[in-house]
DNA sequence: ATTGTACATACGCAAAATCATATATATACT
DNA sequence: AGTATATATATGATTTTGCGTATGTACAAT
């Protein structure tokens, strides 16, 4: 995980919020994204095709939905920039946050360990 | 300073660079950053007009001279991540340092405060 | 089997970012 | 005044990135 290709992820407003909404949320999957950005599925999809490529994100299938959470193994310094950026700009999700509450039959995880 | 704009700065090599020593270094100098990097006088100036203009560094004529520095707004949170990244990419910036040592007759800079 | 939902990817195009070269400006020195 | 050094910016070409549409695949339910 080299730093440039780390904040080239980052420098996209949709895969910007994608991962830092996954930071936050935990575990998100397509659809949930797709709502909370309010943007078409395809256009989701490939961004976090990038993301996982760059290996930020790990995928999960459950059922028909893919989950989505940070990748076990990023970098603590790179964990460290998403935490420093959620704090310092705590408004940035809020528009997001809400529309993902206002998503009703949001999908049921399943508990994945432990 | 939005976080969207942060990272759009952070998303190319000699952007990255550049700052990430001038954050280490204090000061430096277009023709310091033009011999650390080996890159073109254009192309640095460029990018640091770039950084100018997102007030992610700030600059001062002293005689033939431009230095340039962290700009002193720059929000605590961006600060942090350019040490985390700093702190957790220790040899990024190993080569241009090397190079810098390397460079002879490096322009004096005066004392500017206190 | 078929239909529907969730997600991924391929393709062609448009827009944005980067580059090298040329040129302009500002200071220093003689 | 004239030359040299340091830096900035404009220009046109090239590369990269992002987009929407169309399509493909996997799973669920009937």
């Amino acid at each position: 995980m080299d730093a440039l290709a780390f904040f080239k992820c980052l420098a996209d407003d949709t895969r910007l919020r994608c991962l830092l909404l996954i930071q936050r949320e935990q575990e998100l999957c397509v659809c949930e994204l797709t709502q909370a950005l309010q943007e078409i599925q395809p256009k989701i999809s490939r961004h976090l095709a990038q993301l996982r490529q760059c290996k930020l994100v790990e995928d999960r299938r459950q059922g028909q939905w893919v989950f989505y959470r940070v990748h076990p193994a990023l970098p603590d310094w790179a964990r460290e920039v998403l935490g420093d950026t959620l704090a310092g700009n705590p408004d940035f999700l809020a528009p997001n946050l809400a529309l993902l509450q206002q998503m009703g039959e949001r999908p049921e995880r399943a508990q994945v360990c432990c």
